[in-house]
DNA sequence: CGGACGGTCAAGCACTGACTTGACTATGTG
DNA sequence: CACATAGTCAAGTCAGTGCTTGACCGTCCG
């Protein structure tokens, strides 16, 4: 689940995979957030949502910080970026690829 | 595995997660091919392809045509650009919310 | 101090996902 | 026609994922 061998992009699309975890990285585009806040509107448990939480940041998307009681997350938006450069280069290899054919 | 009824954004990502997916829309990226083509490269059966093609069919990110006993296989920019617009919106709003703050 | 709060650890379970194999169908080709 | 090519259908296996529950631990506050 965390495994640091599987490649980046791996862990980056499936972190994204999932409509729970893409609802978490929706919360944190908008500011930090605790663990607790993240689960608020989920319909499942804290555990459920903290190994949510465990998936994304082994993709590297979300950054953690303990303080005290309370882990406060991130979004890191470097990482957000090199999974859409993955897909932009695929969609500008293909339109580019239309333009030379003339259309 | 097909299901019309799962959100097209989690059909999308989903399709995305894969990595031989990943390397069936990236040889699609530079032009049309058929299954066996897209097959060729793959460690695995060609019916475990199929079915990765299906998954890729049903997220909208590939149409295919068959015709004669040769099924060709398309990519559909549009679709993966909604992808990447979702991605573009959060890694935005994150990095606009910083601006805001001065930083 | 004592309790509530915020989170962690560990185990277990149902379901899905990524394959495989084997049998089969339809379309081209020598 | 006979054979190869290109794919399809169906079934089964096996590991991984997304959850749950229950016990626990450290931190803050009245």
């Amino acid at each position: 689940m965390l495994d640091q061998r599987t490649p980046p992009l791996d862990r980056l699309f499936q972190a994204l995979a999932d409509p729970s975890r893409r609802a978490m990285v929706e919360r944190l585009s908008r500011g930090p957030a605790s663990v607790s806040e993240l689960a608020k509107p989920l319909p499942m448990s804290l555990q459920a949502v903290v190994q949510h939480l465990q998936v994304l940041e082994a993709s590297g998307l979300v950054k953690t910080e303990k303080l005290g009681r309370v882990r406060t997350c991130q979004i890191e938006p470097a990482v957000l970026r090199s999974a859409e450069q993955w897909i932009t280069e695929r969609r500008t290899s293909w339109e580019e690829r239309l333009d030379r054919l003339g259309e």
